[in-house]
DNA sequence: ACCTGAACACCGTTCAAGT
DNA sequence: ACCTGAACACCGTTCAAGT
């Protein structure tokens, strides 16, 4: 009955499965180390802690991310493209996601995704500063977007919508609000993200060709 | 030397301050308690727990978001207000503002300044699915952009750029990294929010316009 | 080198006792 | 009604002891 000996890998894959099990609150050093069968103390021979723990959960979820990229494609393709993959995350690890967003990375794993957006957007004819925004716009509704997906972050619309239907609100106070009850109750997380990207997208592409207008046009400066 | 009596207003209030002071880790209803002079029991008199208390952080932090709207002012400027006004919470209170967006307020604070972005939409002619379709877009980046501003998650972009100005990053394995890694080192938080919130814009403007010309010309269905 | 139990300084919350 | 200390079942981590 010999055990595969103790090593991150094992300690971050049980700390994973036990946060999509059990919910990331659940994670406790001696939880997981119970998980392993192994003394709490075992751990801190592969782990420097449980901050560090953490960060290993978020690498490997990261890096777990299938960022199949056409090179061919059109560039708003990839783009789309890119952005789902990382939706990806929501789904396969609803429950971990948020340490995969609110954890900086500094590892290989999370530089990646990085470099490959960076990629596309300068092959779409970006120069360095609208790149770097660009790429900043789209992890910013990207990260809203798996938050929103997550159940982290309903901070308004479904969430107490459940209140409203339930208790009804005050159609005086929140008119609009109460109208869209129904709306606001229900939300396919799916077509939502499409079109939010969708618009992103368009939106970059038209300030390309704009900023491609001003450039050639009377060669004006930046932005 | 009679203090003035406990109750959920002051506990809340004493609980804000400890986060921005200590950061929300630092958060604990025993050094709430101490805080505020009193036994941690007594706690317990004017909150549930701890759960209920962080919500009434988030609630008060977010219902002190000035939103001075201008009813009279174009569409466009109204949303861009509106989401300005909510940023300021990364500002006034930075170290709360993981609360206020990771958890789902069902209080009436939380409820205004979606009734107030709805209407705006509305009235900026979108359609009740439209409307919420637009406001989730609006969310989604704007609590992504408040997480990056905060701290929480510059998942990628200007956090490991330090360990890349520093250590360096391999050149042949990331070349876009490195080559933009002095522009991902630095973020005017400010001008990269307003960059993107102007894409939104600029975006759902042109949505609006083929909606209706869509609408007016050969009358088709929704979206 | 790896594992470990005891111990320390913390948690949130229940309960019974006080006023 | 409000306050409270003791107690319980947890935490993460240090340290010294084992192999």
């Amino acid at each position: 009955m010999a055990t595969e000996p103790l090593s991150r890998g094992r300690i971050v894959t049980a700390a994973i499965g036990l946060i999509e099990r059990e919910g990331a609150d659940a994670i406790s050093m001696r939880r997981v180390a119970a998980e392993l069968g192994v003394g709490v103390m075992s751990l801190y021979n592969h782990v420097p802690g449980k901050d560090a723990l953490l960060n290993g959960v978020a690498e490997t979820v990261l890096s777990q991310v299938e960022f199949t990229d056409d090179p061919d494609a059109h560039w708003t393709d990839r783009v789309r493209g890119q952005a789902r993959a990382f939706r990806q995350i929501a789904h396969h690890y609803p429950r971990s996601t948020m340490l995969v967003v609110s954890r900086q990375l500094h590892s290989t794993a999370g530089l990646l995704p990085v470099e490959r957006a960076l990629a596309t957007l300068r092959g779409a004819g970006f120069d360095g500063a609208d790149t770097v925004r660009m790429l900043r716009m789209f992890i910013a509704y990207i990260v809203g977007s798996l938050l929103r997906e997550v159940g982290v972050t309903p901070t308004f619309a479904p969430a107490q919508t459940r209140t409203i239907s339930a208790d009804g609100v005050d159609p005086a106070l929140f008119p609009e609000v109460s109208s869209l009850a129904s709306l606001l109750g229900e939300c396919d997380h799916e077509e939502e993200f499409e079109f939010g990207l969708d618009l992103l997208i368009k939106a970059i592409e038209a300030y390309a060709v704009q900023g491609e207008g001003r450039r050639e046009g009377r060669k004006e400066g930046t932005r």
